[in-house]
DNA sequence: TTGAATTTTCAATATTTATTGAAAATTCAA
DNA sequence: TTGAATTTTCAATAAATATTGAAAATTCAA
């Protein structure tokens, strides 16, 4: 296989899992494209090599800028923006986790949290069933949170070490 | 807010839920549905609760029984079937946790070995690069899916353990 | 300033995914 | 067996989501 097909392999291969994850196929491509990509790319390169239009590379660039994954690159002499992928994986992935968490995981946090204080005065047999069922799910739901949010927050020499030897 | 009102909040913050992490809404509501419900449902039953189709009922049902879920609860004297919910979280998360890093990990975690591979012997600068960044991306996802596996296959009182540690 | 280069926006369109509902298949009590 | 009850399938349709592309806005060198 030759450099270029490796690199192509990947980057579908990445936007097919972003899709089945919820994430846009074009932002998982473009991010894709970044990490296997030496230099900085312009617009006008990702939407060549991807072959998507301006509008969408130009929303798919924004949302990786947002999430905190790429950077803008300045070309001296050059008024094109370019852009770089962070390659540090612990890095990205973890700013994914949190990212995530905070738009998806905590809303439903305090809907189950609500729940779980609305049910908690009902002294029937289905207010009580109601209840406990609510509240295994919201203390689940809280501890994934809470550990999302320090691994996210820890630096390697800490927590980070303890997932490590969790794995090994 | 009633007990009727605070199951159908579930229902939908569960459904929502579900489709930004590409589950889909049908089936997250049905699980939704019989975890708050006491009595087994028949397919009947839970058309008529979230006003959704035969067949779409029956394909949610189908899915939730082959993730292994919900289970399938004989009523006598009746030829309906019936469905129960798995009530213990840390069984069905795991068990989707599971399900989804087979499906959807696992083809990935091989095509970056492949990857990992084709790129190995390449000596120019450029294939160098590629082979360092998906070498890296490759030994995390490894690591993550080590991870699910080994909680998903342990007992409470060895790794859960250890996580609810990592938490706390 | 000016205007060409560049970026952003967003209505229109295309694509993908979910849902319906009725026909076909299956099940099982009589 | 038979046929009514139940489940399953799947082509048609609807709904949700992604993408385009051109106009509008912005930027910045001259």
């Amino acid at each position: 296989m030759s450099l270029e097909a490796s690199r192509q392999k990947f980057i579908d291969t990445w936007g097919a899992l972003g899709t089945e994850w919820g994430i846009n196929k074009s932002v998982a491509q473009v991010q894709a494209l970044l990490l296997v990509s030496e230099q900085p790319l312009s617009t006008d390169e990702i939407m060549e090599a991807l072959t998507i239009s301006r509008g969408n590379a130009n929303m798919s660039l924004r949302q990786l800028l947002d999430y905190g994954i790429i950077y803008k690159k300045v070309i001296a002499g050059d008024r094109k923006e370019y852009f770089v992928a962070e390659k540090d994986i612990w890095k990205w992935a973890l700013k994914i986790a949190l990212m995530r968490k905070q738009k998806e995981i905590d809303p439903v946090l305090n809907v189950l949290t609500e729940l779980e204080a609305a049910t908690k005065k009902d002294k029937t047999a289905e207010g009580k069933a109601l209840h406990q069922t609510v509240h295994e799910i919201q203390a689940f739901t809280e501890q994934l949170s809470t550990l999302v949010e320090r691994v996210a927050s820890s630096t390697r020499g800490e927590l980070l070490l303890k997932l490590l030897k969790l794995v090994m």
